[in-house]
DNA sequence: CTGAAAGCGCTAACAA
DNA sequence: TTGTTAGCGCTTTCAG
């Protein structure tokens, strides 16, 4: 900077505030820096600038994994509002692990960012106080509660649990079992679906979780060891359309008809789930929305503008009802 | 820091060293220190540890979208490797825009990251030049040059193009056309795919391309006008799964028998691939490997260590023949 | 509109 | 082993 500085034949600050704040300068200075910044190919340090301003201009996300398209979905959304207000993402994988998400929560405090963006509502202790002590924006996503750390953007995975037994429950099955991911917010469905089917009258779900991140095996498996338990079974929710593709895989190898002998229904409707034979019911969220919902409240935070978003948005999901069930 | 120093009762330095270098402080004075860090909750501040070393323990990462899932895995592995080494990740989605990739360089040049990671091989000059001037490592992906940047860790387009063109020779298709994405790496898999089918003496090939990303939709659409323009055609290859799927629907949907009155192949080896009906063909590429790679090239620069790696992996791909070629 | 002075919070020499 | 002295490169008062 000193550097443009002496080209352009002013002092550093000017170089600043050609940079920062060009309305402050007058147009023949402002040409001249420019010039000069240009020759030299000078590229200013952005550290430097955050230190001094305690602003980064970088917010952070922290998913369980990115490998599930879901969350990438989520992600590139947020991006691509933040994108839009000058921010970018810092980006950490906690990988289901509640340390590790500690971890990044306390480099990501460290490096200032200027809001935060987690998956779920269910944080350590710590994580919470921490985050609340920051005073940034935070927005916790793919879930809901009457206790967020400061804003959340989700969807009710008790709710979806339950709308998926009465679907189910509607079509006749009664004996309902469940496939799931060993994670908080597979559980919650399963909560809700168990609440629900209860709620009916129909007799107790049975259940087998595994831990994430999920495969196609992994349902295949699950679904025979669920049908050795209860042979009686009529109709399977899986936590996630993996789990169900395996779970129809399972089927079709047994030569059970689904859904006449077996009903099978997934969760989050990838792609996968049109496209598998028979298509696989589903559950419909917003991953891509809940992003650009975070995005639009961190922003309505940071750069203050007219708009005041509520702390809590409820995204909703639906229960897309295919052949499968 | 001022304030950990006078609880522990030692000096800032002692406290930065008791952080960064435990190993130059003696356990008790140690003990000390981090008595104090715990009490007070202190969190350094990252960005002023950059500011005086010049290491960000960032590394940058730019690839087109993230809604993608086969970026996302490499991004997946990438992250995996380096959270490792103590890195972390800054995201950048060029969304397939040359000048959005420039600005993107120019942020994470300005951020000081310590690395860098793009997706492809073809780049405005001015990338290619700001980022050689910039001196730190970078690896390229998706794709293989004889010129690269500084290292790269992908396959070639190209073979993977005149590959398929193989395998749909041997399998008698000769009246061959393609549907793809209007995006470069895409174009090098058309190329492969023409030199190899004209080397092979088959007809010319008629091709159909789309703006990115691209759409089941887009699949069947462009099957269908495709067929409009060559009514011939026996076998068609898709730049990517998506197309691909979308163009087993057209045929579906026209009642035409696959593979028999028409073959079809995609690329990148999804889960919706095996899953779709008939299950499609495609070409297996190594995503998440490619991310790993690429992490573990720049670790070895970055925290210099013994091994020495190429600057140059090919990871090649691999046709999957499934049931509709 | 421009510049001088002071400081953001940390770390790398060097010395004790 | 610990402390002292100088910055890292930028931005913010406050004067001029």
């Amino acid at each position: 900077m000193i550097d443009v500085a002496r080209v352009a034949g002013v002092s550093r600050v000017t170089v600043s505030r050609a940079i920062s704040h060009p309305e402050l300068v007058s147009p023949p200075t402002l040409a001249r820096v420019h010039a000069a910044i240009e020759q030299l190919g000078y590229v200013p340090n952005l550290n430097a600038g955050s230190l001094a301003t305690r602003r980064s201009r970088i917010v952070g996300a922290i998913v369980p994994t990115l490998s599930n398209a879901w969350f990438a979905d989520t992600l590139d959304g947020l991006g691509e509002i933040l994108e839009a207000g000058g921010y970018q993402l810092l980006l950490g994988q906690s990988r289901y692990g509640e340390a590790a998400e500690e971890a990044l929560v306390d480099t990501f405090i460290g490096r200032q960012v200027d809001g935060l963006v987690l998956t779920g509502v269910e944080h350590g202790a710590a994580v919470r106080r921490k985050l609340r002590a920051f005073g940034r924006p935070v927005v916790e996503t793919w879930d809901l509660t009457d206790d967020p750390i400061d804003m959340v953007a989700g969807f009710s995975n008790e709710d979806a649990g339950a709308a998926v037994a009465r679907h189910l429950a509607q079509r006749g099955y009664r004996h309902l079992g469940f496939l799931g991911a060993n994670e908080r917010r597979a559980g919650k469905r399963l909560a809700g679906f168990r609440r629900e089917a209860a709620r009916l009258g129909l007799p107790g779900i049975e259940a087998e979780v595994v831990a994430p991140p999920s495969s196609i095996e992994d349902g295949v498996r699950m679904m025979r060891a669920l049908v050795a338990r209860a042979s009686s079974l009529q109709a399977v929710y899986c936590s996630n359309d993996t789990l169900g593709v395996g779970a129809l895989l399972a089927c079709r190898q047994q030569g059970w008809a689904v859904p006449r002998r077996m009903a099978v229904v997934g969760f989050s409707d990838l792609a996968i789930a049109s496209a598998s034979q028979p298509a696989l019911s589903s559950v419909r969220v917003q991953a891509r929305e809940m992003g650009r919902q975070a995005g639009r409240m961190l922003l309505a935070r940071l750069v203050g503008g007219a708009s005041v978003l509520p702390r809590v948005a409820d995204l909703g999901f639906s229960v897309v009802a295919r052949e499968s069930s």
